[in-house]
DNA sequence: TACCTAAGTGTTATTATTACACTAAGCAGT
DNA sequence: ACTGCTTAGTGTAATAATAACACTTAGGTA
């Protein structure tokens, strides 16, 4: 037979905080009837779709309303579709809480976002919200581990080909900055030198006339990202591979 | 409110013939009533996703009953869900006449396949089935050109960074060969000696005792690719980028 | 003034990239 | 058997990128 569904969005949106890559969360919890069987779990943050709305709109709205932010880097990576996806009975039972019909298949569509933990202004429809480091997120409701995973691969295999670490730090940032964002996401150290070296060669990261302030060391030259000058001196690579 | 949708897949299937690279196409006529406002145009290859169906079990349906193939290399790239993406006039007429709601909202799951032509042996629900080549394609039904587009974007993107070139030539090959499938999916010329020194260094390109026959002129080495030692041999790489 | 912290910098050996042109092997036609 | 046609296959030298490695500098704090 043919199916028929609800179409939504999972937002998982990954923010950086100058330590570790955490990602957004939001409490889960049985309202209505408050049950004293069901205990709150987390959940990636996602909505549905609307009758007019395109899903990168969508996608869109649920950063908004998170975030306040409009400006965010955010990437479709993979839908989601098993048909046995939310028939957990705890997934079920939320379902009904909230008024959804759980013999519905949901099909979703997950998109990541990236920002600086400190650019956002968290709230989401009353409930908790909090940033979670990727390497303590623990079982998630739904299906989100499996989505949290592939966004994770996702996010790697960009970031090794396009300069999108950029998009986890300030707007001005320090070469260490950088270097640490590399290191966290890819679980590896790099040499300071040689890592300099590279960033050197990329005119699109640019220094800036200005210097950390009010650190209890020699302070950082800052840097910007250049988008603009990116797209202009790109050249494709071919790594197929060893 | 809410979204009620159907959900699909398209496959847009690759194929190279030794020559260039095609994708299959299977012509769309309107059987009931046949009209004659309606000229028959071109569409990817897809279908509805069944109720208790994976979409990627509908995306390898549609490609055994396409090809009669079933270790086909296969990848989901990306969703399609615009409001209006079925909206054409044309397109509203054919809904129709298959049965369908035109009203409803179709969201699509895109994947590609790739393979080596020759091995393909095609039907398709008793339409026509085409190879077209990629440069060759003109207007097609629904929003598929932009699927089309999208999924090209996609293949050169990950044909960059991983070995899956082989995918769309047989089993054995020569290294000509596959400097072709690389030159022609890129639009480049390459340096024969220097790509055959590169490819030298992938110990998972793997030589066998066994030179063309029949040629007109000096037979080349065969070659095969061998995953296992790709997986073993494969190195993380960073390119991100100047 | 001494100490702490992170910033910033250069050299050498190895490896990869680029640009470039001739010889070898098989087949076809005479 | 010889000639010609076609594609396969190979090496070198100059330049650029990578990898491994340790000390000095600038500011703040006590």
């Amino acid at each position: 037979m043919e199916l028929s569904s609800s179409i939504s969005v999972d937002c998982v949106v990954f923010g950086y905080d100058e330590e570790r890559l955490n990602v957004l969360l939001v409490e889960r919890t049985l309202s209505d009837p408050p049950s004293s069987d069901f205990t709150s779990d987390w959940t990636l943050t996602g909505n549905h779709v609307y009758q007019d709305e395109t899903i990168e709109a969508a996608a869109s709205r649920v950063l908004f309303d998170l975030t306040g932010l409009t400006e965010i880097y955010l990437e479709q990576f993979k839908t989601f579709a098993h048909p046995e996806r939310l028939l957990k009975p705890k997934d079920q039972l939320w379902m009904k809480s909230i008024g959804l019909d759980p013999t519905r298949r949901v099909v979703t569509v997950g998109f990541f976002a990236l920002l600086a933990t400190q650019q956002a202004n968290l709230k989401w429809m009353g409930r908790e919200v909090k940033w979670t480091p990727v390497k303590a997120v623990g079982d998630l409701a739904f299906d989100h581990n499996q989505i949290l995973d592939a966004a994770l691969i996702a996010l790697r295999s960009k970031m090794k080909h396009e300069p999108i670490g950029f998009e986890l730090l300030p707007e001005k940032f320090t070469l260490t900055q950088l270097q640490n964002v590399y290191e966290q996401i890819f679980d590896a150290q790099f040499d300071k030198r040689n890592f300099r070296k590279k960033i050197n060669r990329m005119k699109y990261v640019i220094p800036l006339n200005e210097k950390q302030v009010g650190v209890p060391h020699k302070p950082a030259q800052l840097y910007m990202f250049s988008r603009e000058v990116y797209e202009k001196t790109r050249r494709e690579l071919f790594d197929f591979i060893i």
